[in-house]
RNA sequence: GCGGGUAUAGCUCAGUAGGCAGAGCGUCAGAUUGUGGCUCUGAAUGUCACGGGUUCGAGCCCCGUUACUCGCCCCA
């Protein structure tokens, strides 16, 4: 009986898994660039963690969870709040007041996947914590276009917006909840719920009749006191030379409840309905509200699957497997049996070799050598092996070379690395 | 949770009117003794997703199920 993997859920076979730790390994460099630390955590968490950070009401922790042991744990959906709880928990706020941290991990979301949706997925992810300066925020965004930019994307926008704070937030709220309930006959089914649940979600909306109602709403950033405008308009200034880029929306919102003022989202249109490369913003109660003293951060989190398919879409070069050095066949069984002892002697040398392992003619050898991309091909039988000699076949142009003796082999070899 | 599409070899896919299960790529082997790529020859791999139904006969028609996929929702 066959096995199926579980439902949004995927395998990395080796070519594809080379390709996603190559842009692990970009990103991490892009984050030691900025000065961010890396940060791990467990897969899962106390289920209180989520419900109180992200929001009893939104659809991850509502319905989208994986729960176990009777409500007690549950896999990450989502890294800023299990950050935060670190942060808190190993008291990070005493070894610097700004600590700048990242991830690389996979989350988990029982939703029904899709294009670049999946159950387990690969974020990354920054958070910034201890500011409140605008200089953070712009970091952030900074260090979160520097990473795309990096790895040769061309194609994205970013939207930027500012949601306030609570108490901003929430005045406007009302007066949008009074503006729609007006017009709760004519908004589309999904919109008439979430003017109960997230009235904000509704700015987001793709109905053409909710778009059309929402012309005449009131705006968010007309409930904005000063110091909150000042804060977006300073953001604005320092980020003008990604202002080709940047594209100011007052109806972003975001959708978990810890967000606050600045909020940002990267966004391209190759790769379908999920076009949201990254997201991020500013969550300034989070900390307060998971145990510590009032704190400031700032953060976002990226889509690593979303990234490759963006990637893919736009035709970016991503490096292949790194071809062996040498490939050694054998001709006949008792040289077979001693090659495994000389490849162990090259690799301790750090040379990238391998061998036969399936008593294969020596053609049918060299077609693996081909296959493998191997630079140089030995063949050894009997006659190599009593005399420590070897003919070094350069497979790029077929020449060969003589050479006697293990070590020049080594010795070779090595300065061809 | 709701809606659309799809399911045939490892991969990409054909399969005519309901009548023998196919191609390309890949894999394996051979083409003068122990040397790759190009070419040629040959071979292996199938529960035609699964379960029912109609029929002399089903990959094809009908019903159901499952999986995958795309969209809504939500979000990275």
């Amino acid at each position: 009986m066959q096995i199926q993997k579980p439902k949004g859920t995927y395998d990395l076979t080796p070519k594809e898994a080379f390709q996603r730790t190559y842009l692990e390994n970009f990103i991490r460099k892009v984050f030691d660039n900025y000065n961010y630390r890396e940060i791990r955590t467990p897969t899962f968490e106390n289920t209180k963690l989520f419900k109180r950070s992200i929001g009893e009401e939104t659809d991850i922790v509502s319905k989208e969870m994986y729960t176990f042991n009777e409500d007690e744990f549950t896999l990450k959906p989502e890294m800023t709040a299990p950050v935060i709880r670190a942060y808190v928990e190993n008291r990070m706020f005493n070894d610097a007041p700004l600590q700048k941290l990242y991830y690389i991990s996979n989350m988990y979301r029982r939703e029904r996947p899709q294009a670049g949706r999946y159950r387990e997925f690969s974020q990354f992810g920054a958070e910034s914590i201890g500011s409140a300066d605008v200089t953070s925020d712009a970091e952030m965004i900074f260090l979160a276009d520097a990473i795309l930019k990096g790895l040769g994307l061309v194609n994205y926008k970013i939207r930027l917006n500012t949601i306030g704070t609570l108490a901003e937030r929430g005045i406007f709220i009302s007066a949008l909840k009074e503006y729609l309930t007006d017009f709760t006959e004519e908004l589309s089914n999904d919109s008439k719920r979430r003017l109960e649940k997230n009235p904000l979600r509704i700015l987001d909306s793709k109905d053409a009749a909710d778009l059309r109602i929402l012309e005449n709403a009131p705006v968010l950033t007309h409930y904005l006191n000063d110091s909150t405008k000042m804060h977006f308009e300073k953001l604005l200034s320092i980020l003008k030379e990604l202002s080709n880029k940047i594209q100011v929306d007052p109806r972003l919102v975001r959708g978990f409840d810890y967000y606050t003022s600045t909020t940002f989202e990267f966004v391209t249109d190759t790769i379908g309905a999920q076009n949201a490369l990254l997201g991020g913003g500013r969550y300034d109660m989070l900390a307060e509200q998971l145990g510590a003293k009032q704190t400031p951060a700032i953060g976002f989190a990226a889509g690593i699957e979303r990234l490759e398919m963006a990637l893919k879409a736009e035709s970016v070069d991503i490096p292949k497997e790194k071809e062996i050095m040498l490939y050694i066949c054998s001709a006949g069984e008792s040289p077979r049996e001693k090659v495994l002892g000389i490849i162990n002697k090259l690799r301790a040398e750090g040379i990238k070799c391998d061998t036969d392992f399936l008593g294969r003619s020596v053609k049918s050898q060299m077609k693996e050598a081909d296959r493998m991309k191997a630079k140089y091909v030995i063949v050894l039988g009997d006659e190599e092996i009593n005399n420590d000699t070897a003919e070094l076949k350069k497979m790029s142009d077929g020449s060969t070379l003589k050479i006697e003796g293990l070590e020049k082999i080594i010795n070779y070899l090595n300065n061809e690395n």
